[in-house]
DNA sequence: CGTCTAATTAGACAGATGTCGAAGGAAACT
DNA sequence: AGTTTCCTTCGACATCTGTCTAATTAGACG
């Protein structure tokens, strides 16, 4: 669970939290102490231990009406090398959308036409080359050809067109246009 | 120096700034990337980034008006480290005064007099000892030497003297008083 | 059984911090 | 020079969270 991983660096993020781990760390100690040793009152205090409790890292037992907190070494240790796992932290986004996707979903209506033309350059580099998905390679259109698929994606099949040839993806001899090989292309997007 | 484990704490201790590590781990990005999958306005990134590239987290380069960041695993991983060496955390509290120590200096006022006698038992107990400085082992007192002894340190002599015997640090026969071992004395304070 | 002590919970308040819109660079391209 | 693009800085606002007092619980000890 990545989420505990959150929780632990939110635990560990507070003076007063990090104190008291030291302090557990060297040996077990009540509220009491505690409170006096960081100059708290005891129930922030309490509320600390809850927050360190709830992630495994502090133990408690009582004896008489005093409880005795302890730092639980082991658990200290699983969470903090759960941090250098490769997979751990970046997991986190295991279920993110490309940065692509998630544009041309912006940019795209229910169906699949294109709403605008997007006026930053990056982006507008992300629709066009979708839109060369709607040409072959090794096919030659006339530009009447060229308008009409273009126009299944947006009716200003005119800049589109410019565009397309602008950024080097689509080429123009004698009024015949054909799809230049990708590497060609201007302009990659995100890695 | 501790205040960096800390602040390493602190700059991992948010979703945002996390799952910007996550992506980073991967691959870097620039910041409009950034904005986009993690749905925040570029400011924000801006400023979450600010706060990893403080703790020398993330670097970034430039490539024409863009800048890509990256994360640097080596920090990532010497910061990890440093939560398990053994002292790093405990190490925090190195310059605390003990407890006993700061209970006395509570209660006791310029002049190293006793200015209240505590309520909570173990707070008394820790006045009692220390009271017990006053009385050499191996000496015998009348009850008007310790009354004496005691009110150097508070007017309240009958009080503490009472208290003294009762924790059995005093014991008293035939009129005179000595010091018992420490050995027997009851409740022990702070380990 | 009631009192006392240690700890926790509840509720209020204040300070810290994440987020955003607006404005301000800095570097490429016209 | 002027424009565009990308990023950062600034100032305002809202949320989060640490801290406190007061009230409550749980367990000794008379």
């Amino acid at each position: 669970m990545t989420e505990t991983l959150l929780e632990f660096f939110k635990a560990m993020a507070h003076e007063s939290r990090l104190r008291i781990v030291g302090l557990l760390a060297v040996t077990e100690r009540s509220v009491q102490e505690l409170a006096e040793i960081l100059d708290l009152k005891e129930p922030t205090v309490s509320h600390h231990l809850a927050i360190l409790k709830a992630q495994g890292l502090v133990t408690a037992r009582s004896e008489g009406t005093t409880r005795w907190h302890a730092l639980d070494k082991g658990a200290l240790e699983r969470l903090t090398r759960r941090v250098l796992e490769p997979q751990a932290v970046g997991r986190a986004d295991a279920d993110v959308e490309d940065w692509e996707t998630r544009v041309l979903r912006g940019f795209l209506d229910a169906g699949g036409r294109l709403k605008v033309i997007p006026a930053s350059r990056r982006k507008r580099g992300v629709v066009l080359r979708w839109l060369m998905q709607s040409f072959e390679p090794d096919r030659r259109y006339s530009e009447a050809e060229v308008n009409a698929a273009i126009q299944t994606r947006h009716e200003d099949s005119a800049t589109l067109r410019r565009e397309l040839v602008g950024h080097r993806m689509l080429t123009r001899e004698a009024g015949i246009y054909w799809r230049l090989p990708e590497a060609q292309w201007s302009e990659g997007g995100a890695a």
